[in-house]
DNA sequence: GGCAACCTGACAGTGACCTGAACGGCTCCA
DNA sequence: TGGAGCCGTTCAGGTCACTGTCAGGTTGCC
């Protein structure tokens, strides 16, 4: 999943985007609220983090302006304890969740797994698919009764296919999942990812339509 | 997602087409006013990316005109950098963003995306012609209850005729459809195609009209 | 009948895709 | 501190499905 991370803190920035890497999201990290609003590729985030006390203003303000102009992104707010009223109005303006500072890392990925799985319309996190059983809060597979574990990456582009099962995604579109923005991929990465999902998940279970992407094999 | 780009620089046209392509929407590409307007009525597009100087007119006019009849289909304006002025009217005229010339195409991608986004609410679109069933979003085509698999080749000359159920369309029409500008096409590519996808959709699926071209046959 | 348009089976070249292997960076642990 | 192991990425070689072309057959129109 891409997501904008908009904190100044340079230390837990680092550490928020440490995190969801390995969660094997894109992260793109700002630090004020006109990076934020200049980033102007807003809307190809899939999730925002948005602290509020930011050091050329208000995180909400951003938040507002872009329900203005009719963003819908998910928005997590990221907010010290004291902040009370922050807090109401952030969700008043449109935030999704909020996070009080400080925060435990896992919980934060928790959240973030947990808004991804309803923006894409998936809130059951067990899935049936073929001959696998998919939890993905727990971000863990069964194949024939035996967990099989896939890697951060692997993951990523996996749960792709899987909030829209059947729905054909172009390589570019499973770039987008794992790469922030400008990061130029010059070789056949989404290819090797693909093959080592097969190999661990089985062969049938992602199906190459040659010249115009990947789907999940069906059924 | 059914796009169309009015775009008259050929070079940027391409590109832009490309990217789209790559990202899994369906391009129709037009780079007068009039076969904008010719074109956006007879289908339903989910967005309009529209230069604003073309040759035959302006590209408000063509806006004005969408919006005076109604259609409320997304609109993003592509403007160069001075046209200040041009950009304020378009976004009085109704367009939803602009994106000034020249754009990264991935911030094209992610406006795009965004769109696209507003309409993931809509159930899968599932199309029924005859004694087919088309999944658009998944690109797979039911006959009797098989599934038919399509090349890339097949299905991007199949979605041109499938959008507009009973129009006629030229080979000329359908080459534009699978080739970029220049592509000379010196043998009967069209016609070994529509028999290929006959082959495999049974024969009435495409109409001919000798001496006019292909229609979708309407059952 | 003669012509043009169209259909379709066959075929060779190409490039999209697959996958084993290697490499560097990182973490963990002794 | 250094070694082991894992992960992400890149590379290279091989395979094969797709593509574009052609040739010969069929159909429809004048």
């Amino acid at each position: 999943m891409r997501i904008l991370l908009v904190e100044d803190n340079p230390t837990l920035g680092e550490a928020v985007r440490d995190q969801l890497v390995d969660d094997g999201h894109a992260i793109d990290w700002v630090q004020t609220v006109r990076e934020a609003s200049a980033g102007a590729h807003t809307t190809g985030y899939n999730l925002v983090l948005l602290d509020l006390m930011l050091p050329d203003g208000h995180g909400l303000d951003f938040l507002c302006e872009r329900r203005r102009a009719g963003d819908v992104t998910p928005v997590i707010i990221l907010t010290a304890r004291d902040q009370v009223t922050d807090r109401i109005e952030g969700l008043n303006a449109g935030a999704d969740d909020y996070m009080v500072k400080p925060f435990d890392l896992d919980e934060l990925s928790a959240r973030v797994a947990a808004v991804a799985r309803r923006y894409n319309g998936n809130p059951n996190p067990i899935m049936e698919v073929g001959a696998l059983v998919v939890d993905l809060s727990a971000r863990r597979i069964c194949r024939d009764g035996q967990v099989v574990a896939l890697t951060a990456r692997e993951w990523a582009l996996f749960e792709g296919l899987l909030y829209r099962p059947g729905m054909l995604l172009t390589k570019g579109q499973l770039e987008e999942r794992l790469y922030a923005f400008g990061t130029e991929i010059e070789s056949n990465t989404i290819e090797v990812y693909i093959s080592r999902i097969r190999k661990k998940l089985g062969r049938e279970t992602i199906e190459t339509v040659r010249g115009m992407g990947y789907r999940l094999g069906c059924s």
